[in-house]
DNA sequence: TTAAGGATTGACT
DNA sequence: GTCAATCCTTAAT
């Protein structure tokens, strides 16, 4: 499959078991990290998606969901941490792709020292803050092009069956089962567990 | 201007 | 299994 800025031109729900599998780059000074996309989530906003940040319009924190595709929208969550989209759909329609979990395949460590409380190899990027930290991206990266340096997206051989669900952690009207647009491949040892109940009820 | 809550993680019982 | 950490964005005075 070609991996390129036209194909991100269509929704991310429709582009979420497309990019499973691919293969995302980050080069800094210290070195290169590539990590292999196990997990995902859509969202769309414009009214549609009570989940999504650009639900309620375009606001300064979330203006990358809006803009070119193949660009990406890093945002600050909970006080501590730093989650990466993969933007897409035609500039002024906001739509992303959450990048929730994947396998460290280049630079593993690189990512170890980054990420300093983990122990196993497998949970190096499982989960959306996990793999961020792993593969270096920072607040700073909002609005970055995933095709051009320091960043790299690009297919790779896709491996196992996509499965679909209901995304996690997201509340609001209809709750977090209105959409099954998480999508992760089967049997993935580094997708994220799947749960999340806040105190909340 | 003030208050409430979140696309989560890691530590602790 | 339960719960605190922590600060930015959004909604309500």
């Amino acid at each position: 499959m070609a991996l390129d800025r036209a194909l991100l031109l269509a929704s991310a729900v429709e582009l979420g078991p497309s990019l499973l599998g691919s293969l995302i780059s980050h080069t800094t000074p210290e070195g290169t990290v590539t990590i292999r996309l196990s997990e995902l989530e859509a969202y769309v906003g414009n009214g549609v998606d009570p989940g999504s940040h650009a639900h309620r319009g375009k606001t300064k924190r979330n203006a990358s969901m809006f803009g070119e595709p193949g660009h990406l929208y890093a945002y600050f969550t909970y006080g501590m941490h730093v989650c990466g989209n993969i933007v897409c759909s035609p500039e002024g329609q906001p739509s992303g792709l959450l990048m929730r979990g994947g396998e460290v395949v280049e630079g593993i460590e690189l990512a170890r020292h980054r990420r300093t409380t983990t122990n196993t190899d497998r949970d190096l990027a499982r989960g959306p803050g996990r793999l961020a930290v792993a593969l270096g991206i920072q607040l700073a990266d909002d609005g970055s092009d995933v095709f051009a340096p320091p960043f790299l997206l690009r297919a790779g051989g896709q491996s196992g069956r996509v499965l679909s669900g209901p995304r996690t952690g997201v509340s609001g009207p209809g709750g977090s089962s209105s959409y099954p647009w998480r999508f992760w491949i089967e049997g993935d040892p580094t997708v994220s567990p799947y749960k999340r109940h806040p105190r909340a009820e």
